[in-house]
DNA sequence: ACACCCTCCTGGAGGC
DNA sequence: TGCCTCCAGGAGGGTG
């Protein structure tokens, strides 16, 4: 599922091909992958527009278009933007059952939204803090710091797990890259986020930054589903330490990784390093 | 503030 | 082989 990783992956691989294209035609096939305006006005008000920028906002991709508008996609659980030069054979995506927008450019390349369980949402906005409002702060910026990360820890009380779900604090991460940081800074997911002490609050932030870092490099993690604008998987699978590997010995102690539910979220953990 | 559940979806996995 | 049920999960919504 993409996570930021993902998604940064994605919007890097994008800016190369889709910035400068203007939009000559969109079909919408699934309409409830339109969240915002109407499918009608969706189209409407994409068709003529050139794609200016690309850039990510936590796990949303952020499309500004020309004249002043902007285009933002929230992949959820399968969503897939695929990048398909002008050629003379039809893609497979254009009659494959899951694609549910395509993008048509006057170069005649095309933009395929592509998304099997029809989670994902497309938004057409004047203005992206319609959407992202909300959002916390980005685990890659600046504003990210152990200092940062210690405050907004301690704000609330509630479980390491739930906290670093929550959107609202930090924006990006996912089951994945949660359970993956937790076990890197010996933290169980079950913690308080209010009782953690400086130290821990700092491999906590060490952790997050590699964890990210290590997945990025490797463009990203791919289960099943997870693939790049060019349809190419990310590597990043075989460096997970507890994510999908319950039963296996963890690889600090060799204590079989466990896997219990958290906030019904599936959290995989090792009961030995990451006692408390 | 927090805990918990439900909804959206489909394909893959496991049981029989 | 085939049918059935369960499960995965991000985010928003609702209730207690």
């Amino acid at each position: 599922m993409p996570e930021l990783p993902e998604v940064e992956t994605i919007v890097r691989k994008l800016r190369l091909r889709v910035v400068g294209q203007r939009v000559t035609d969109v079909q919408v096939r699934w309409q409830r992958s339109i969240a915002v305006p109407s499918v009608e006005r969706f189209i409407g008000e994409l068709v003529g527009r050139e794609l200016q920028a690309i850039d990510r906002r936590g796990k949303f991709v952020v499309i500004s278009l020309l004249p002043t508008k902007y285009l933002l996609i929230h992949l959820r659980m399968t969503g897939r933007l695929i990048y398909a030069d002008a050629d003379s054979q039809p893609h497979p995506l254009e009659t494959d059952p899951h694609t549910q927008v395509v993008l048509q450019f006057a170069s005649h390349t095309k933009l395929y939204f592509r998304d099997t369980r029809k989670f994902g949402r497309l938004f057409l906005v004047d203005d992206p803090s319609e959407i992202v409002a909300d959002l916390g702060i980005e685990p890659l910026g600046a504003d990210f710091t152990s200092e940062s990360l210690g405050v907004l820890l301690g704000r609330r009380h509630r479980p390491l797990k739930v906290a670093l779900l929550d959107q609202s604090m930090l924006a990006g991460l996912g089951n994945i890259y949660v359970d993956e940081s937790l076990w890197l800074a010996r933290l169980s997911p079950c913690r308080i986020s209010d009782t953690l002490v400086m130290g821990e609050v700092d491999r906590l932030y060490q952790a997050i930054g590699q964890v990210l870092a290590c997945a990025l490099e490797h463009h990203g993690t791919t289960l099943r589903d997870y693939r790049d604008p060019d349809n190419q998987a990310g590597a990043n699978a075989s460096c997970l330490e507890v994510y999908g590997r319950t039963g296996e010995p963890c690889s600090r102690c060799g204590t079989p990784i466990e896997r219990m539910i958290v906030a019904q979220r599936s959290t995989h953990y090792c009961p030995h390093c990451q006692a408390s």
